[in-house]
DNA sequence: AGTGTGTCCTGTGTGC
DNA sequence: TGCACACAGGACACAC
């Protein structure tokens, strides 16, 4: 998509998680697509009239590639079903990209130029030199909340999930109920160094497909094979044998060892 | 500043 | 097989 223009684009419902923009159709057509990047979940498309379109793709939205330019081996091991197919981006060059998604928690941001934008006060991108044990024992200093809800707060580090902070905790050794500001200068030094770790494993393994998470070659990823915690309560840990417990914390669940992780 | 709950949706898996 | 129900990768609003 980067440096060809929106031919035609195509809006099947006013909404997704959020209302389109207003004028998003005549906004996006004929506008080149300069820079295409990500910032923690987001997706951003900087367009040559300098407003950027964000996008989200919420726990279920995925894109269709098809068209004459659309890279030879792409496609999705499981079809997506047509009736969520909300938005169509028709490429000058020929490129069609849907976007598709069942639970509709993903969206798609239109902002103006220069206008602010939800990111601009995000923690640092995990896998960048910004992100270690000392930056993140200062994002962590003074909070009173479990580590665990402060390592998917946004603010503290950018674009960690449920699973991964499980996986991380208990790489970890640490307790997903213990206060984040408390933990020790070896423990948030660890903590940092298998965040990097487990991201990486997983990009490596092409992601995690828990139901139908493809990833940018619409294959499904196979991370979810190497879950130590996630997703296994009642099972043994790989470490003492002892039983992976779930607890539920700000409404999500958390998976982990009550003997490893401390 | 925290925590907990509810909300947006549909699809899938489980248990009866 | 059919049905009810719990739960799901995220982010936000709100009450307390």
């Amino acid at each position: 998509m980067e440096g060809v223009r929106f031919a035609k684009v195509t809006l099947n419902r006013p909404d997704l998680r959020f209302p389109f923009a207003p004028n998003f159709i005549e906004r996006m057509e004929g506008q080149r697509l300069e820079r295409l990047t990500r910032r923690a979940k987001f997706l951003q498309a900087e367009l040559s009239s300098g407003e950027r379109l964000f996008m989200h793709l919420g726990m279920s939205g995925r894109f269709i590639i098809e068209g004459d330019t659309a890279l030879a081996d792409f496609a999705h091991e499981h079809a997506a079903n047509p009736k969520h197919h909300h938005v169509v981006f028709e490429m000058e060059n020929g490129a069609v990209i849907t976007y598709n998604d069942p639970r509709r928690f993903g969206f798609m941001e239109l902002i103006g130029v220069g206008a602010p934008y939800r990111l601009d006060n995000i923690g640092p991108e995990p896998l960048g030199n910004e992100f270690n044990g000392p930056t993140l024992r200062a994002a962590l200093k003074g909070k009173k909340s479990k580590i665990k809800a402060a390592l998917l707060d946004q603010r503290v580090v950018a674009g960690l999930g449920n699973i991964y902070v499980c996986e991380a905790l208990y790489r970890t050794g640490i307790s997903p109920r213990r206060a984040a500001g408390r933990l020790k200068v070896a423990e948030t030094d660890a903590l940092a160094g298998h965040i990097k770790d487990v991201l990486r494993a997983a990009i490596e393994a092409g992601g995690s497909s828990l139901k139908d998470f493809s990833n940018t070659d619409g294959k499904l990823g196979y991370f979810q094979h190497s879950f130590d915690v996630y997703g296994r309560e009642g099972e043994s840990c790989k470490n003492c044998n002892g039983p992976i417990k779930r607890i539920v914390q700000s409404g999500r669940s958390s998976f982990f060892c009550g003997v490893c992780q401390r």
